[in-house]
DNA sequence: GTGAAAGCGCTAACAG
DNA sequence: CTGTTAGCGCTTTCAC
């Protein structure tokens, strides 16, 4: 069944049937009617490929990230999924892995499937070299490119960003309010890992704190891998150091930190104080509840579509959208 | 840059041309060469439309689930993408949300981009009422559909399903072993949910307990809010009713039925045992560790995307494969 | 308001 | 081994 059948049903030519089908308003309605008579009878569908041929387009985006599973991607690719749907679009969902090859290759074949736009979520796409960026600036002489939490400058590339460094800045001297021995974890070397980090070090500054590489400390493992954060904690006291409070770059960490205080018989806030940072669901998976940093995801994924759906239809649209995260205190903070 | 450009360049007709793309073997080394050469140079790629429109295929699997910001689905996602991308497939992602109306439009709308095959994640796609099916019995006619974790029959779809029913009982049974007043906590009516609720009442059976509804107990609510678990467990106990082991649909319930216990100072496990569903990241993110049963998704996933790729090669596959889930001891339990 | 016809870029059957 | 050609099903321009 294609158009060339409804049309000799209908009794009319494929242009017509065409024009129905496009709400082109240059058809009587009696054509009209009797074609879409015809349409619902047969069942008629208009061929996707035929029509993407034609159009030079299927109105899909190219979604990707690195692992899926991951709670913050996941919600990302839910809002962005949702928002872009109701507008019409498909996503074609890539998830690459952290090696900068499988990202490129992906990239590669989003362009190769010709779609409208690309969504990279989350910070890992883009490098301190510029020369590890050349893929998404070549992607976006093509196509718009939005970045979801990692901030670049480039044509056509659109980033919407949490203010990392205030954020983190401001749980920080939190935390420093009274006390100087405070543990930054973080487990990305991301483009926001790294904004995280300077928000620590602001926040030392500003608090009169030194700056020790000993309480800045990187933990190499799965982010699932709850009891191993709590390894790396009890090696790090181990080595001598000691902390009132720790800084964590994202909740799963923070869950390590509380599992190293359990395990220790450590009183949570009073020995030891914690804060994440997204604010996801495990910040209720604790008792105390976990105080984290809210980044307002789901609002930054509608107006990453917004943005992109504006500048698909030719609009000027803001290089890069800024938005503050919030902390919310519960009872791993005093 | 199309076909016609390429040919003209490399001295050679498109039908030439075509077989070096598509790795026809009926070229010579020579023009293969020189054809490949004018491909570099001008960095052409195919068309993927115009390809699709002649093979009546993009290679595309519609991947569609509830809401993929869910963990379980989440994971189900990213092994279900991976296992695909690696055998040349693209997933189109589509979140249906609950709603009846919604899925059916979505695999409408799949069934328009001419996806190769359906994957349904998550057991809420298949209902009780074989009338609330009839929209995967459709699609089936059209396109193989494969769901995960939810059990129907009917030619063209295929099922990859725990034992549900067998694996509860277990996890029952477990709890049951010197106990009788153990609690079973579920969230969803689903058709998996279903089955799980099976397994409880024949734990019950087998360890001569009496089955009562006020001890099989639904959680209406948002599955991150584990909060209102607790406050669910909170009313139950106010209602009267006692329990010194709580059995739980998923991982989240069980967070919440910890929580319920720091709360009254029950002491885990020897005041109460809690055993949860899923084995997700969850089960370390309290201590005492979580006792849950390991459904293998990923195992699950591989072998989904595996029979899928066989029965679009043609291939007769078993209908149904069921997998059998592994109570996982830890802390939680005795 | 409607129809004829020219693409869109590729694959594959057929002929040589 | 290579070239010619007929589709694949739709949109859109240009006549009428």
């Amino acid at each position: 069944m294609n158009i060339y059948d409804v049309s000799d049903r209908a009794g009319v030519s494929i242009a017509t049937v065409s024009r129905v089908l496009n709400g082109n308003h240059k058809v009587s309605d009696k054509t009209r009617e009797k074609v879409l008579r015809v349409i619902e009878e047969c069942g008629y569908t208009p061929n996707a490929f035929a029509r993407g041929l034609g159009l030079n387009t299927m109105n899909t985006i190219g979604v990707m990230c690195a692992d899926s599973s991951y709670p913050y991607q996941a919600k990302a690719i839910y809002y962005i999924e949702q928002n872009l749907r109701a507008n019409g679009y498909d996503c074609i969902l890539c998830c690459t892995g952290d090696e900068l090859e499988r990202k490129k290759e992906c990239m590669e074949l989003l362009l190769t499937k010709k779609v409208d736009g690309i969504i990279l979520v989350g910070s890992s796409f883009v490098y301190d070299k510029k020369s590890e960026n050349k893929y998404i600036v070549d992607a976006a002489k093509q196509i718009p490119v939005m970045i979801l939490n990692a901030d670049m400058d480039a044509p056509n590339v659109y980033c919407i960003i949490t203010d990392d460094v205030k954020s983190m800045e401001e749980a920080g001297m939190f935390l420093m309010k009274n006390k100087e021995d405070i543990l930054y974890l973080y487990n990305a070397h991301s483009n926001s890992g790294k904004r995280k980090i300077q928000g620590f070090k602001n926040a030392c500054k500003k608090s009169g704190v030194g700056i020790t590489e000993e309480r800045i400390r990187y933990f190499d493992g799965y982010h699932e891998n709850i009891p191993a954060v709590a390894q790396l904690l009890e090696t790090i006291v181990n080595e001598g150091v000691r902390f009132s409070g720790i800084l964590c770059s994202d909740d799963a960490l923070a869950m390590g930190a509380l599992r190293f205080a359990w395990e220790h018989n450590l009183k949570v806030p009073e020995d030891l104080q914690v804060i994440g940072y997204g604010d996801s669901m495990l910040v209720n998976c604790c008792n105390p509840g976990l105080t984290s940093v809210d980044t307002k995801e789901e609002v930054m994924c509608q107006q990453l579509v917004d943005t992109l759906l504006q500048i698909l239809q030719g609009k000027e649209m803001p290089q890069k959208l800024v938005f503050k995260g919030k902390l919310v205190l519960r009872g791993t903070t005093r």
